[in-house]
Order: structure tokens, then sequence, then C-alpha cells
DNA sequence: ATTATCATGTAACCTGTTACATGATTAG
DNA sequence: CTAATCATGTAACAGGTTACATGATAAT
């Protein structure tokens, strides 16, 4: 239960409507956690209807009119009761580490390639983070001391950026294991 | 739709019960997918209508009869199958990194006992992969030259440790920056 | 003409979690 | 006597995915 709490920390830092907040998955929240826009609608009703958010209805030229959401009092006390409980770690879901593992039991060259399809994903995965860390976090735009915000979501984005380069080591591994047992 | 998949492949390298199955997604295929044994259950009873798996019942004395599954030739055919899929690249779900980016609208420095008590979990597991690397990968049996499935678990057993170790790391960073902004 | 962007939603389905339910044996 | 291990399941609910649906403007 915590895309609900996604969509808060998100409205605090900037409100928006669903569609941005789609947006914004896609990008800097997503590396730490994804959501379609189906999904977002849908909580974002749930969220209205419980008086968490408020809409304000933006008409707009040349463009749909959009609903803007903001955090109402009863959203900000939920997301605080919700940081002060403790959650269990998350456990982990690599769909490619079945694949390899299954490979024993087909041909484990045909995964080279998808293995190789996944470390460019992650390259360029890395390449945006890192384009994001050098426009945001560094030179005049350096988060000044003492801006919490700012000093938090940078230390988030470097755990994406550890995240994608382990991910990228361990590719290389994987490649190095598959072509060498390929070759006999 | 992956565990069907990562249950064909526990079933190829060891036939067994639902329990039995159970207990290794707490184990070692727990390092990269987890599932509950009502999961594992439901999901074996599709399976079965499918005829992806077959079931033989084996009595036991001074312990429950328990049902032994072993994978079936249209099983095999339907991870085959899957394996020459392409998928996507899994995508990140940190629980806590929303809490982190949400502590900056909170109090930062209660999140410090939090996030020791994850670095905690997470050394506890690094400890066990480490264990497991060391009783089932190196010395007298470590896998033979050509032992595909072996090296394959060992590289996919790498990668869960090389995750583990880059965690620690992100929550030490995590760590130091909260501390630095709870002294101001 | 076609594709991309902005903007919002519904419906059906599949997956995952939590709680409930039973019952024997073995070790402390 | 209490907890752990072995063994299997059901039921209700919450969360996530895929497909369908609409409609305007702007750029190529």
């Amino acid at each position: 239960m915590a895309l609900e709490h996604a969509i808060l920390v998100s409205l605090l830092e900037q409100p928006g409507s669903g569609y941005e907040l789609a947006r914004r998955f896609e990008r800097s929240i997503g590396y730490f956690w994804t959501a379609t826009h189906q999904q977002i609608y849908r909580v974002l009703g749930r969220m209205e209807g419980d008086g968490w958010i408020d809409v304000r209805h933006v008409p707009q030229e040349a463009r749909p009119d959009k609903k803007e959401y903001s955090v109402a009092a009863a959203g900000r006390a939920a997301l605080s009761a919700w940081l002060h409980e403790p959650i269990q770690p998350d456990s982990v879901r690599h769909e490619l580490a079945v694949k390899i593992r299954g490979a024993a039991f087909d041909d484990p060259a045909a995964l080279i390639r998808e293995v190789e399809r996944h470390h460019g994903a992650h390259t360029d995965r890395l390449t945006r983070y890192l384009a994001g860390e050098l426009r945001d976090f560094t030179g005049p735009d350096a988060p000044a001391p003492g801006d919490t915000g700012r000093e938090l979501q940078h230390v988030v984005l470097r755990g994406g950026i550890a995240y994608e380069r382990m991910t990228l080591a361990w590719l290389e591994d994987v490649l190095a294991t598959l072509r060498r047992l390929a070759e006999r």
C-alpha cells in the first residue's frame, strides 16, 4: 500500500494532474516506484473520496482542461502516520534471473541476445539518471545546505544510479558466463 | 506471468511438493523471486489442470503425505517458449525510497532507526548468501566445468550478492545524509 | 495523412497479500 | 506445555496489467 503514499509525496513536492503524475512516474519517481495512468486515476479517485487530496479544475486553452490535485490536511496526516510505521525490506523480482536459471534446461547461448538487450536498456537508464544528476544537483543548481527536500531527492537518485551500475556489472558477469558455456 | 515459470525451473532442478517449493522460495529462489505458499498452491492447481506438471502421491510415515510435482512435456514446452520471448527489464519498487523522499515533509531524523533496521536485515541476507556461496560453489563442491546448471545458479547468486552489497552501501549513504540533516 | 502530446477515464482480468483453517510429530 | 516443522488448502480483498475508449491540437 505505497502508491497512495508515493502520490502524496509527489503532490507535496509539486501539485499536479493525473497525467502529470503519470509522467513523473516515468521519470524521477520511476527509479523507485512505477505506476501507469490507469492505476493513478483509480487511486486519485479513492484518495479524493477519502479527503486526502483537494481538486481544482484548471481550464486551459488549446489543451484539454485538467484537474489539479494537491494534498489536503488528512493526506498529510496519513503520510505522516505511514512514515512512522516500520515497513519490511522490499524483496526483489528479477524475471531475467528466472530465465537465466531456466536456460540450463534449454539453450544458454540463445539468452545472450536477450541479456545484451537488457544491458542496453540499463545503460540508457543510467545515462538518463546521470544527466538528471548533472542538471539538478551540480553546479549552480546544487541544493543549498539545509535544503532537506533536494538533499533527500539526491540521495534517492544516487540509489537509482548505484542500482543501475550494479546491474550493468552483473549483466556483464552473466554475459561472460553464458559465452564461456556456449564455447564448449 | 513468471511465477509459473519460476516453479517450472525449480521443479526441473528438483521435483517436490508445494510445501518444499515454498521453502525454496524463502531460500535460493528468494533472491530473485518471491511467493507465498498460498500463491504456490493456487498456481500448482492451475498448472496441473493445464497439464504442465504431473503429480505423484507420496505416502509418508510420521509426517503428512505429500504430493510430489514434476514437470510434464507440456510444461517443458511452455518454459522453452517463454525463454525465447523477450521480456522487458524489470522495474524497481523501493518502498523505503518513497519514505526517504517523504521524510522531507516530516522529521528526517525519525527515519534513522528505520534505515538502520533495513541495513541490519540486508546484512543478514548478505551473510546468508555468502554462506550459501561458500557451501555450494567453492572447494570440493565447486561446479565441474561444463555443469551448466550449477554455473547458472552461481551467476544468479552472484547477482543477489551484488544487489545486497550495493544496497548496504546505499543505505550507509542514506544514513550519512540523514545524520547530516539532523545535525542542523 | 500520420504521429506525438495532452488529458481523462472504464472494464476485465490476473496477481499478490492477509486471514482463517486443520492436524500430526518432534524438540525444548 | 509450547513452539517449530511438515503439509495442504480456502476466502476475501487489494493491487497491478491490458485492452478499450474518446478527442483536441501541433508538428512532420
